[in-house]
DNA sequence: GCCTAAACAGACCAAACGGTCCGGAAATAT
DNA sequence: ATATTTCCGGACCGTTTGGTCTGTTTAGGC
């Protein structure tokens, strides 16, 4: 057994998520996925029971990805200094890198592309979509009640609101990166966000040393 | 002629704008529709010529209401202050209030519906949307410019780049609050936003004065 | 070498969907 | 009052779409 499924169900899912990031859930059909991967509806209807089956798997699959990018570079962060703001610092810092790298295929989230289809999905995928962001703002939210209690801020601030503020700027960048078609808004506005972290806790302005 | 034609038209664009932000352009259906509002198919294709005409004249009118309250929000905050570092954090916080103010319809932005179904739409439609956020950065750029003439940056800055940041914090705070069913979201961040603009460019911590 | 089950191909289907058409009511112009 | 035009109801139509079914190929297990 085995032939080479998993790879062909790989492929559906790649296809699956490059459409649904232009056209949205409901805008990728199925047809268009089989002709853009190059299979037929056989394969297709025999690795995903559902068109929903196929988008709970992509969300998990994206939900999945998403989280070893983030602990990569969180761990990269906190070996490059013990200082948690400085982890903070680097880890944003990272992420500019990593955008600024990027060019055409425009950054965007499958995440976000579920939320504003939001009322398509069941409780379950609804779940899973909430819990997800949750789990972004947990990591990030421990890191900066950390840094408040060595770093005072200049202004009282909410460890869970700076938390989200990391999402939310990036969600947002990306909606006007591909509005605009301009792919450096993502790292252009995460600097503008690590400049606030940087003003808030007093972090002197220097050069960027890093990389 | 003229029966009431233009309050049914007024009320399908109502619906379809509801549906569109609940379940994405590709899952608003015309049928949907026509039930949601309670009129027939006669009464729509009589008002829209094809679907993508109605998404195109719900684009517009939505630009268009958007565009008016960010001028009368914009006015009013002149008319508070002559100082355009007042007017803009003045701004910022009459935008919060009116999130504040809301609840239930999670604020969501048709514009960013349309984005990230992007390919569904013709070139004039595209063209409709970036120059929608075009006009937002251009208005809040101007007011930038003028903000870092007269209040030195304590660290250089880009008016082009914070005016983004508006726009990106508001349509990443929408998508958060979507996500994680919290209406509170949207004020919360652009408290935040408005936190860093205060820090950039110096304002003395103050209690809430204003309303 | 043969059996079994996974891995596919592709015709087929029912429902949903966008859109058309025509008839009739309702309002206005003359 | 009557003609005319806007406005709308609702049956109808062709295509698309998600999904099924049957048959065929391919890769191991023994």
């Amino acid at each position: 057994m085995r032939k080479d499924g998993i790879a062909t169900r790989e492929k559906i899912l790649d296809g699956a998520r490059d459409l649904v990031l232009r056209l949205g859930y409901s805008g990728m059909k199925i047809d268009h996925v089989l002709e853009h991967v190059g299979i037929t509806k056989g394969a297709f209807f025999h690795h995903f029971k559902t068109k929903e089956d196929l988008a709970k798997a992509l969300l998990r699959r994206y939900a999945d990805q998403d989280a070893q990018i983030y602990a990569e570079t969180r761990a990269q962060a906190e070996k490059l200094s013990d200082d948690p703001l400085q982890q903070m610092l680097i880890f944003i810092r990272l992420f500019e890198d990593m955008f600024n790298g990027m060019t055409e295929p425009y950054p965007g989230c499958l995440l976000a592309s579920y939320v504003y289809e939001l009322q398509q999905f069941d409780d379950e995928t609804r779940g899973l979509l909430h819990d997800t962001f949750a789990r972004w703002r947990a990591l990030l939210q421990e890191k900066f009640e950390l840094i408040v209690k060595q770093h005072p801020p200049k202004t009282p601030v909410s460890p869970a609101q700076l938390a989200d503020g990391f999402t939310v700027v990036l969600e947002g960048a990306f909606i006007l990166a591909k509005a605009m078609n301009d792919a450096r808004m993502a790292g252009e506005q995460l600097r503008l966000y690590r400049n606030h972290i940087e003003l808030l806790f007093d972090v002197p302005a220097q050069g960027r040393a890093a990389a």
